[in-house]
RNA sequence: GGGAUCUUAGCUCAGCUGGGAGAGCAUCUGCCUUACAAGCAGAGGGUCAUAGGUUCGAGCCCUAUAGGUCCCACCA
């Protein structure tokens, strides 16, 4: 067997290769078996338009570790992957590309928009999937599905006539935020507020049979031509005696009445507001109070409608200059005031947004959320970190009606069917045949389609084949994990919780993992505008996926954000070498060469040093990826593999390699390199897939693949307390002599005879069955094992350890006077270490009340100190 | 206005349920030691924001303060 690996790490090409293994080997795929249990992730849906960004490469990177780690422990996993048609998104990107060809939409009519926009899905839609195949995402892609595809529109269609059976969807005049740029309503989850400095106008309306005139302040003058009241708050002693009079607006030549309304706050500007039920949300309510008429002045692109006269045709901005000219020049306007208020915008355009009164389709929130509410509060979904819950309760403690209604072409259409003769609203299921009201049997669709984030709350059912009763239904859902990042909460996590419970009667998923934003070095967001995003697949192809992902995971607790810099993937590069090269020596030491089975009965201290260590960390890694602590789990398999196994491990046995005359300790040896390395691997292999698997397929021959072999487990057969104790004994001593010699300047060159005096038999038989290791890590021309100093020159240098002391004769070398400073250092370090476990030893409290563990702890390191720090003071007394 | 969160080595961050402060990078000193210079060995560097409190014991729990970041609300 000369199986080998190549001499340098190089991710290129071995990535792909594998990929298209594991994909031809059908590892990925998930069928229903009883006899398994099932774990389930659904994808967040990336959007068709979109590509790979760091967002999306944390968020998968995460998803494939919990997969590959549960498909390990034996589970039936399926990650459920698609994409998400993204409504007004694509819309746009194909609106612009239209353009390009001088193409209006209105002119190319609704089907033919449609075609262009299936094409572009066709021609667009794979290139995000193709880019997280890179990644090495193991999903299950003979389930890929689309929120558009013929299963999730029935979905759609069923929840929608379902929900309007229920009243739980209903239509109606309300006010809603509105894009005149998108030219379509958003719901309020998609309005972002952003502080800009404005102005406040101070404008008063003459009191009708009077002189006098009421003063009020607005930031929007312009819509004083849809005011239809001013209030004042009915306790106010200023104003109460203008209640119920009549007043006029000036220009517009309108008589409005002065209401009473406890919304206005006594203590802010005038005291004084005028209404536009209209467009303005609390206006709209206190105009509901007061019956106060609705007069919209706007049209969807935000010009001056008929209603407003002379101003008809303006830019809303352009009106308001017009209108604050106006009443300046006729007396009206009062002062100008500087003003820095919140502005709500569109989340994808950033064009500010017009609250308008149109008919739309709306969720009736209040009910459908209370499922929602219970299952957090009661624990049975799961946020992770847990103080998500409070950002969660906050949006449905303050729950709004949910505007789903789209004025866009891209998308589900609303199963809404209007009369052509009477006008009747008829929601069913497909085209009715006959009015029920009035017998006719003439339809037209509602124009509008729905809100994208209709048909992804269903994504965690509609995608295992609900509404259908499918076999996977039965068997995936609910889900397990839902691995999102904390931005799209309210957006997307709540409105599947509602969804699960209402349609399925349970809960979607779980547990919600978060993960924060990927930032850029200097800790800004990642940004087309700024032009500061880093591609991820431009890292992978100068790095690999596997020191991409590692680099993600690496120093990342759940919900934080984090910054990227690519000398963090150059670590996680190195790291991915560095398995390489461990891995290439031991396959190189284990060539021509068969490990026989009772191998495993021969095991030396060292050995059983290192498995007692690997033991630990199979428990400890297990242990935090159950709690999804992935970025501890991962430091953990880092560490073990690079300071216990490459560094101290690999260097302890390579004499026993090299030294062929004892075939039992070799074979030991190679047994514990190659067992350990694999176990380590298999550990490893969620974060970094691709590297474990080429290393692991090359070692062995038994497995074909390291994604489908067994996780590993804490066995007891592998715990060796004692020689895990003894072999850091003997580690404590290197790192001394090495200490030693450093601060001396000892060439490494320059070989000493290493004295280790001990009383204690088990001491010296410690260093004795690892003398052949020991000595060259101890830069030793010979160690010598004694009881007492006898025959050690006066001048050796010393490293004092408990129940043992190293001596090295340097002759030449060794400047008594330097000897001496170092050791009195070492004194003083150690009547502090001797200060500090007394203190506490002598605490009373401290015996009574710690546990019986962390005192015997105590006391052993008193008497560890207390020994050294004899053997320290004797010595120098000696040198002195 | 409400809430969350952060403040730990020069930089970026870990530190899981309270029991002697860690990593990577950077800095300094030796080493091309037959897996790896993308490496090895060693070193320096921290009043864990500040002030109180709880506790035998606090980076971790509680309170207050200061500064930063974010979310929600939106007073016209």
């Amino acid at each position: 067997m000369s199986k080998e690996l190549a001499k340098t790490y190089d991710p290129h090409g071995l990535e792909d290769r594998i990929y298209k293994n594991w994909l031809d080997k059908k590892y990925f795929h998930a069928e229903v078996d009883e006899r398994k249990k099932p774990f389930t992730i659904v994808i967040p849906p990336p959007n068709i338009t979109g590509q790979l960004h760091m967002g999306h490469a944390l968020d998968n990177t995460m998803q494939d570790i919990l997969i590959r780690f549960k498909r390990m422990q034996g589970y039936n996993a399926l990650w459920q992957p698609g994409t998400d048609h993204a409504s007004i998104a694509t819309e746009v990107k194909i609106i612009e590309k239209l353009k390009e060809e001088g193409i209006d939409k209105a002119d190319l009519g609704r089907e033919k928009f449609l075609e262009r926009a299936w094409d572009w899905k066709k021609e667009y839609g794979g290139r995000i999937i193709s880019q997280l195949k890179k990644l090495g995402s193991s999903c299950d892609w003979d389930r890929e599905r689309f929120t558009m595809d013929e299963g999730c529109s029935k979905a759609v269609e069923e929840v929608f006539v379902k929900m309007h059976q229920k009243g739980y969807i209903y239509k109606g005049a309300r006010i809603i935020n509105w894009c005149p740029v998108c030219n379509t309503s958003i719901s309020d989850a998609e309005v972002e507020y952003e502080e800009q400095a404005g102005h406040f106008w101070h404008i008063k309306y003459p009191i009708v049979g009077t002189d006098d005139a009421l003063i009020f302040a607005t930031t929007r003058p312009e819509t004083m031509l849809g005011d239809t009241a001013v209030a004042v708050h009915p306790d106010d002693e200023r104003y109460k005696h203008l209640i119920g009079k009549t007043l006029m607006i000036p220009i517009v030549g309108r008589e409005i009445p002065v209401v009473a309304d406890e919304y206005v706050d006594r203590e802010f500007g005038t005291g004084t507001v005028k209404i536009t039920p209209a467009h303005d949300p609390n206006d709209f309510e206190v105009g509901k109070r007061h019956g106060l008429a609705q007069i919209n002045i706007l049209n969807d692109d935000a010009t001056i409608n008929a209603n407003g006269g002379k101003f008809e045709g303006m830019d809303r901005y352009e009106a308001r200059e017009a209108i604050v000219k106006e009443l300046d020049e006729l007396g009206y306007l009062v002062k100008i005031e500087e003003h820095v208020h919140n502005v709500g915008t569109h989340d994808r355009c950033k064009t500010t947004v017009e609250p308008m009164v149109k008919q739309q389709w709306f969720v009736r929130m209040n009910e459908l959320i209370q499922p929602a509410v219970r299952a957090v509060k009661n624990g049975d979904i799961r946020l992770v970190p847990e103080r998500m819950e409070k950002t969660y309760f906050n949006w449905t403690d303050n729950i709004r009606d949910w505007c789903i209604s789209r004025q866009l072409w891209w998308g589900h259409r609303i199963p809404a069917y209007y009369c052509d003769k009477c006008g009747e609203t008829v929601v069913s299921k497909g085209m009715p045949a006959v009015c029920p009201k009035c017998g006719d049997t003439h339809f037209t669709q509602d124009p509008d389609t729905l809100d994208t984030w209709f048909s992804s709350a269903l994504w965690p059912f509609s995608t295992l084949g609900w509404p259908e009763e499918t076999k996977e239904l039965k068997y995936f859902y609910p889900t397990d994990v839902l691995v999102t990042g904390y931005d799209i909460i309210f957006f997307w996590v709540i409105r599947m919780i509602f969804s699960g419970y209402e349609q399925m009667g349970d809960k979607p998923f779980k547990t919600v993992l978060f993960h924060g934003l990927v930032r850029d070095s200097l800790g800004r967001k990642m940004s087309k505008s700024l032009g500061n995003g880093i591609d991820p697949l431009e890292v992978i192809e100068q790095y690999g996926a596997d020191a991409l992902r590692l680099t993600l995971i690496t120093g990342n607790a759940p919900g934080n954000d984090m910054r990227f810099y690519y000398e963090r993937v150059e670590n996680s590069r190195n790291f991915a070498n560095k398995v390489w090269n461990a891995s290439r020596f031991i396959l190189m030491n284990m060539e021509g060469k068969e490990i026989p089975d009772n191998a495993a009965d021969n095991l030396e201290p060292v050995d059983q040093w290192i498995f007692s260590k690997l033991n630990t960390l199979i428990k400890e890694v297990t242990d935090n990826m159950e709690h999804f602590e992935l970025g501890i789990a991962v430091q953990k398999v880092y560490d073990f593999i690079w300071d216990e196994f490459c560094d101290w491990y690999i260097e302890m046995v390579k004499p026993r390699l090299y030294n062929s005359d004892n075939q039992e300790s070799q074979n030991a040896a190679l047994y514990t390199l190659k067992t350990v390395l694999l176990d380590a691997l298999r550990l490893l292999h969620p974060y970094m897939p691709f590297i474990t698997e080429e290393i692991f397929t090359t070692m062995q021959s038994e497995e074909e693949s390291i994604m489908i072999s067994a996780w590993p487990v804490w066995q007891e057969a592998r715990c060796f307390a004692k020689e895990e104790k003894e072999i850091e004994v003997m580690k404590e001593a290197v790192r001394g002599i090495r200490n030693v010699r450093a601060e001396m300047n000892v060439a490494p060159s320059k070989k000493a005879q290493v004295y280790v005096v001990s009383a204690k038999k088990e001491v010296r038989d410690i260093f004795e069955n690892g003398k052949l290791f020991f000595a060259p890590l101890a830069y030793a021309s010979e160690v010598i094992l004694q009881t007492d100093k006898t025959g050690i020159a006066d001048d050796a240098v010393s490293v004092m350890l408990s129940d043992a002391a190293v001596y090295m004769p340097f002759a030449e070398l060794v400047d008594i006077a330097q000897e001496i400073e170092r050791l009195e250092k070492e004194e003083k370090r150690l009547q502090g270490e001797i200060k500090r476990a007394e203190g506490m030893l002598k605490n009373e409290k401290f015996l009574a009340k710690a546990p019986e563990a962390k005192v015997a702890e105590e006391r052993e390191k008193l008497a560890k100190y207390t020994q050294m720090l004899e053997q320290v003071k004797e010595r120098i007394g000696q040198l002195k």
